[in-house]
DNA sequence: GCCGTTTTCAAATGACCATTTGAAATATTT
DNA sequence: AAATATTTCAAATGGTCATTTGAAAACGGC
C-alpha cells in the first residue's frame, strides 16, 4: 500500500536523521530500516532532501504537542512565559520519547548547512526566538538597544541549547551515561537551569538600571 | 621546497575547514589555494584527516597566544577566574584575526563527527572544560552534586559557546551582519554577557544556601 | 477477470572525491 | 657533474552514494 510505504519511510528516517545529521544519513539505510526498495525515497518524495523536511514537519508536530509552547505572555507577564518556555523545551530535550528526536534534529540542522537549512530555520526556529526576544523586551521593561536585546536573547536561549548539545553528544557516551538520563528526578536539573537562565536575565536587568 | 609547500597547505586550509567544516572541504580545492598539486595532501600528510589535526595545532597555538587563558584562580579567586576566561573566550571569537578561526574550527567540529573528534576534544577541549569545572566549584564554595556541578558548568560554558553558533551563523548573513561584527566597541557588549554568566552563577549560589 | 494505474524491485548510471601511481622535475649529496 | 633522494605532477583508481530506468508485481474500477 501507497501511504503506508510514505509513511513508514518517514518514521523509519526521523530518528537516523535525528542520530546522524543529513548528511552522514544515507538514503540506503532509510529504505532497509523502513523494509522497502531502495528506491522508494525518490519515488514516494522526489528526492532525500524532500524527506527530510517530510521529517522535520512530522517530529516538529510530535513534539509541539507534547510540549506545547506557553500563550503569549500578556496575561502571566513575561518572566513567567520564560520561565514556562525554557522548561517546555527542556522537558522536550531531555524525555526519551519520540518527540526528543526534535531537539535531537535541530541540534544536527543547526550546525550543518542542509539543502533546506533557510526554509527549515525560517519555519520552524526563527519563529520562537522572535518571541523568546519580546519577552526578553517586556522583561526587562526599558529601552534597550536592538544589539544589547539580540545579544541578551541569544544568551538566554542558548542556555537550553548547548544544554541540547552537550546532551546529545554525550547520551551516548558510557563515560557520560549516567548524567542527566539516568537521573531518575530531573525536576530539581530542570529548576536549577530556569535559576541559571532568569538569574542572568536578572543581573542584566540590573545592570541597565538608571 | 617542501617544507614551504607544507606550511602552505595548513595555512590556505585552515579558512576553508573553519568554513565549511571537515566533510565539506575538499582535498582538491585546500591544494588549489595553497597552490599545490592535488596529491600534495596525502604526500605530505598521510591524508586529510592528518592535515585536519595539524590544522587544528596551527590555530589553537595563534588563538592561545593571542587570547591566552588566566592562570589558575588560587590568587585571584573562581569568580575573577570564571571572568577573565570568558572575556578571552568572548574577544577570540569577535576578533577578526587569524585567531578568531580557531572558535569557528570548533565550532564546526563539535556537530560533526570527524575521524579525530575524540582526539582533537581530549587534547584541546576537554581540558578546559575541567579547569572551568573547578572554578565553578570553587565559586559555589559549598556541598553541590557530581551532576548539579556538571550541569552549572555545562551552563557556564554554554554562554560563550552558544554565542560562538549565533555569530558564526550569522556573520555572513547580509540582514544580521550589521548585529555585533560591525559594531564599534564592542566592550560593553562583552560586558552584558559576563553580566548574565556570572548572574547566573550567582543566583544557583544562592539557592544552593542551606 | 480484464485493463489502466500505481507501486515495487534489482540493476545500472553517473557524480563526487580521497587516494594511488609512476613518471618527470627538482633539490641534495658526494 | 654524476648519483641519489625528495618533491611535484597529471592521470588513473576505486569507493560511496543519490538518483534513474524499465520491467515486474500489485491494485482498483468496471
Amino acid at each position: 500500500m501507497s501511504a503506508d510505504t510514505k509513511e513508514r519511510l518517514i518514521q523509519a528516517a526521523a530518528p537516523i536523521f535525528a542520530d546522524k545529521g543529513y548528511r552522514e544519513t544515507t538514503v540506503a539505510e532509510i529504505c532497509e530500516a523502513a523494509g522497502a526498495n531502495i528506491a522508494a525515497v525518490n519515488y514516494h518524495f522526489g528526492d532525500k532532501a524532500n524527506l527530510y523536511t517530510e521529517v522535520w514537519k512530522y517530529l516538529n508536530t510530535i513534539a509541539l504537542k507534547a510540549y506545547p509552547f506557553p500563550d503569549d505572555h500578556f496575561e502571566i507577564g513575561p518572566e513567567e512565559w520564560l520561565r514556562r518556555f525554557l522548561r517546555s523545551r527542556l522537558e522536550c530535550i531531555f524525555c526519551d520519547t519520540l518527540a526528543g528526536l526534535c531537539p535531537k534534529l535541530i541540534h544536527k540542522e543547526m550546525n550543518e548547512r542542509t539543502p533546506k537549512h533557510n526554509e527549515l530555520f525560517l519555519t520552524y526556529l526563527k519563529p520562537n526566538r522572535d518571541r523568546a526576544r519580546l519577552a526578553v523586551r517586556d522583561y526587562i521593561g526599558r529601552d534597550i538597544g536592538d544589539v544589547q536585546l539580540d545579544l541578551l536573547t541569544q544568551n538566554f536561549m542558548g542556555v537550553h541549547i548547548s544544554l541540547n548539545a552537550g546532551y546529545q553528544k554525550h547520551k551516548n557516551d558510557p563515560e557520560h551515561m549516567h548524567k542527566f538520563a539516568q537521573y531518575q528526578n530531573i525536576g530539581p536539573l530542570i529548576e536549577q537551569v530556569e535559576t541559571f537562565a532568569l538569574g542572568g536575565l536578572k543581573e542584566v536587568k540590573k545592570s541597565l538600571n538608571p
